[in-house]
This record gives structure tokens, sequence and C-alpha cells, in this order.
DNA sequence: CCCAAAACATGACAAATGTCATGCTCTTCG
DNA sequence: CGAAGAGCATGACATTTGTCATGTTTTGGG
């Protein structure tokens, strides 16, 4: 099998291929960020592509999605890190065959590259019970608006990015607050943001 | 040689060991987080301790400074994340040995860990140049105040914690808002932790 | 010792933020 | 149809926040 190992720290991809390499006879190739991986995927055919989500370039949902949209065989495995459970949704929305913790013992990743090989789909049960557990409470509206609050933008620009009136603006972000049980708008597009719900 | 791994992210961890027993002979244990490589530390012996800085428990610095305060001849080496170059001033203090980036590829740490064994002190070039241009503005008021902000805690809770008037805390927050130049007292909180200066 | 500079501390003020009561539109269900 | 309710939008209001001018204490030269 020929597989992709996408991810960005160079230590840990290091790691993870030489212990790759050492425990199965798959084929494996690198890429340093999220360009690269695609670079790849549409130079080669891959059985599988292991990726982080957060990475420079393109994402590994990105990559997952791009996937997807081709029709292509190509089986994907996310590994992220804990807390960013808010991912998951999105994660199956692309299709993606597995969806792993960086908590997890490498054990369970050499086991869940099996179990997708063989057609199965792996998630995380932590995780998963994580995502069942909390789902995104925003709305539209209030997502784009706390975005923008999280950019550092004003209350007058976003009113001003987004054609509503500043009161409307506050409103949102009042109850996205609320909704996520946040100190101030920031904080809730810290919250929101780690959970990938931004 | 006789190594403690200490690092909280499973995989991360289980794949660098495996990676510095296929290329070492050295004797490695591993530590899941901060509190179970100190128990280990007092417990036994090492010639190293190969730690991430932040994780559950304690941080690898205060490993460090433990380390320094027992007089103990253990060398130390942190691993960590783009960004954190903050950490390397407090790092440095600490007596490390080595302090390393996990962008660096696995031979930067392979190369790293032979020169610290032969007595060399080992700071990553880019992480290096990165401490000199920018260390922290904060002085200690100010650094205090501004993590009781982060924390979520209103202009009111730190006057009380801090036992200063609260114009005196907003003072304190506003001068580190200019010197981080954030919009605001939660951002300038993320901006000094992202650098560790929190 | 004495002065100047730095660090520390304060409260007044203006601006920004968060809350709330209210109104409008559109769907949906009896 | 008509009532109920969800979603969207607004501005008044009180609170919180950030800025600034100012005063006090500490520190380090001369």
């Amino acid at each position: 099998m020929k597989i992709l190992l996408a991810e960005d720290q160079a230590m840990v991809r290091g790691a993870l291929a030489s212990l790759l390499r050492l425990s199965s006879q798959h084929e494996l190739v690198e890429a340093a960020d999220g360009d690269a991986a695609l670079a790849l995927l549409k130079q080669q055919s891959f059985d599988m592509l292991l990726t982080d989500i957060e990475m420079p370039g393109r994402s590994g949902l990105e990559l997952a999605a791009w996937l997807q949209h081709q029709q292509s065989p190509t089986k994907v495995v996310i590994i992220t890190t804990f807390g960013r459970s808010g991912y998951i949704r999105r994660a199956l929305d692309c299709g993606v065959s597995g969806f792993l913790l960086k908590d997890a013992p490498v054990q369970d990743l050499l086991a869940a590259l099996e179990k997708v090989q063989a057609g199965k789909r792996v998630i995380d049960s932590e995780l998963a019970l994580l995502a069942l557990g909390e789902q995104d409470p925003l709305n539209d509206k209030e997502r784009r608006a706390l975005r923008l609050a999280g950019e550092g933008k004003s209350t007058a620009e976003i009113s001003q990015l987004l054609f509503i009136a500043e009161g409307t603006v506050r409103n949102y972000l009042s109850e996205a607050m609320s909704k996520l049980n946040a100190a101030n708008r920031i904080d809730a597009a810290r919250i929101a943001q780690q959970k990938g719900w931004l």
C-alpha cells in the first residue's frame, strides 16, 4: 500500500514516518504542508492519505474535501490534537475514513490503518463521544460576526462588513458569548476556534 | 546512556521513542506528563531528559528547574513547538543543554543528542535568532495582571487578587496591550501566552 | 545628601462593549 | 385564516474597558 503522510512539524513527521516504515511494509511518502501534499496527490496515486488538520497552506480537511470531489479512491485518515473535536463533523462530511487523536497510542494508529485498509471506518471513541456531546450552537450570522471579532475587528467594522447595525452585531456576539459561556467576544472567538467551529 | 523522554501526546511520544530506539543504543524510558517524569527522575538517575515544555502537570521548564536545583548531572534537552520562542530565556536560566524545535528534522535531534552528550550546548539557530529579536517586554506586575485577565477575570477580580486599585489594573493591562500591539486585554494575553511570556 | 529618572499607583474621562426590551417578517401548524 | 413561534434586526441603557494626566515612591548616580 502506498501512503502519503502530511504533517508540518518535521520532527513529528520524521518520527511517525520512521515508525510506519518500521512497522509495516507500506510505501511511505512525506509532505511537509498541505500544498505539497496536494501537489503529490495530483501527481501520483496513493492508497491512503494520513494527515494532520492544521498545517500551513491547505488544511487536512481541505485535502479530504478535494479527494472527495475528485471521487478519488484514496482513503483519508485524520490525526489531530485533542480538543479540536468540532472538526469531526466536517471531517465526516468530507468522507474521511478515520479520525484519530495524537493522544492515542501508536498502536491505535497502526490498528486503524489496518482497519481502514480493510474498508472500515475508524473514529476514536473518546473523540466521537465529545463530538456527539457538543455540537456547534452558533448560527450562520453569529459565526460570521464572531470570526471577524476574533480577527480584532471592532463593532463598527463588523457592522459595515455585514451590512447590519452595530446594535445587531453586539446582539449576535452577545448571543454567541452566552452560548459558548464566554466572558467576552474575544474569549468566545477563541473557544469557537478551538472547537473548530469558526 | 539512559534517557527519559517526557511528552504528553502519546502518538508523538511513541513515534519519537521508536525512532530513538532504532537509531541509537541508548536506554529509553517514557513519561506521559510532567508529574510522571518528575517521579521517575526522583526514583532513578538519568543521563539525559528530553522533554516537551507544555504538558499536563509539571512543565518541561519546571522539570529543568528542579534538576538544576538538585544540582543533578542530568542534561536537559527541550523540544518545543515553533512560535514559543519566549521560552528560550527561561530555559537557559534553568541551565538546559539543548533547545530544539519540533519543526527541525529528526536528524537535528539525533545530532543534538550526540553533542549534548559530549558536553556541548545546542540551541536551534532559527530559534536563537527569534529569541534575540524579541524579548519579553512585560514587567512583573503587568505579567501577573495579564495572566489573570487571560483567565477571564474581570478588572475588579484582578484588583482584589493583586491588592491594587482597579485603575491600576487597567493601567497595567493598557501598558501590556501597547507593548504587545494588542487590540485589547484578551488579545494581549493570547499574544503573550503564545510567545511563552506568561 | 540630593536630584533625576524609573517604577508604581490612582481616578477622571471617553469610548467600547454587553444586555435587554421591543418590533418586524416569515414559516408552520391547528 | 390566524395564532404561535422562530429568526432577524434595532437602539436605549448600564457596565466595562482603555487612555491619560497626575501624584507618589524607589532607585541609582553625581
